[in-house]
DNA sequence: GTTGAAATCGAGACACT
DNA sequence: AGTGTCTCGATTTCAAC
């Protein structure tokens, strides 16, 4: 799944649309000193490799009216079931984030609730109706940071 | 932290931003029958009121040499030292995500490594030497979704 | 806070090297 | 692969409503 066929240029390009999506091509092409022709080439190169896999603006959970955010350890009782219960986790808007995980649980999910009351009866209502198993759950009441994978000055 | 002085419009925009963050202003524009430059200067409102928090491209871990992934849930032994602790996790590059919680866990964190050996290394030798205590890892094997959070239609 | 026009600047395509 | 030019369309500013 990975190519490591991409050079420094490619690496700088990177790091900058990572913390930026909407940095204009010439600008990274000045600090690149190339063309922005050959930026823009370069960026529909890492598009097309599935390197870059699209932007995204950053929303203020709690602006938009989300003030819970927790992790819940799933238990599956029937591990056949995965996909089945991965469907019905994609239906939930509110869980954004999910994988399957080695060690403790079966599988991880990350979800946003309007609040307390919200995150309980979102897990009583709707998971422990799902044929999964028991489950644990993570409040995180504070986010101290959270930012990209590191990427090398000029990894080979 | 919230201000939900937020109408249909504010919405809509965010709807689109989160999902493409280089969508061009203008066709957001149409999309709500307005004229640009609205959009322009609703977008402004929405980062300095820190509803926006910036724009990232989505980078593929593998292609950049990241093929592992992990959450570990730390137990501290000094609550008294969390801040400390922060600022060390902070220097850890491959540290993605640090979070405060309630329950098992103090702290818990989202991390990338090359490799299973690597991502064994940085727990044995940077985590054990912060002064917490035990940590309790979570290797991910299959991310198999992700996304923003919820913006509803027309909330409140 | 919204509009419409004006001017600047970037995106994307092309022929060329 | 990268460059330079060109056209189109987007971004941004501004006076005015």
């Amino acid at each position: 799944m990975a190519n490591s066929k991409l050079d420094a240029l490619d690496y700088k390009i990177l790091k900058m649309l990572a913390v930026n999506a909407r940095k204009p091509y010439l600008e990274i092409a000045r600090a690149c000193n190339v063309s922005g022709a050959a930026i823009h080439q370069r960026i529909q190169k890492l598009y097309n490799l599935g390197v870059i896999r699209g932007s995204i603006s950053l929303i203020n959970p709690s602006s938009v009216g989300y003030d819970t955010c927790a992790y819940v350890g799933i238990y599956l009782n029937d591990s056949s079931k995965f996909d089945e219960v991965v469907e019905h986790l994609k239906e939930m808007p509110e869980v954004v984030e999910c994988y399957f995980t080695t060690g403790k649980y079966d599988m991880f999910v990350k979800l946003y609730a309007h609040n307390n009351d919200h995150l309980l009866s979102l897990i009583h209502n709707k998971f422990l109706q799902l044929g999964l198993g028991r489950t644990e759950t993570l409040i995180t009441f504070k986010e101290v940071f959270k930012r990209q994978i590191p990427i090398a000055e000029d990894d080979e």
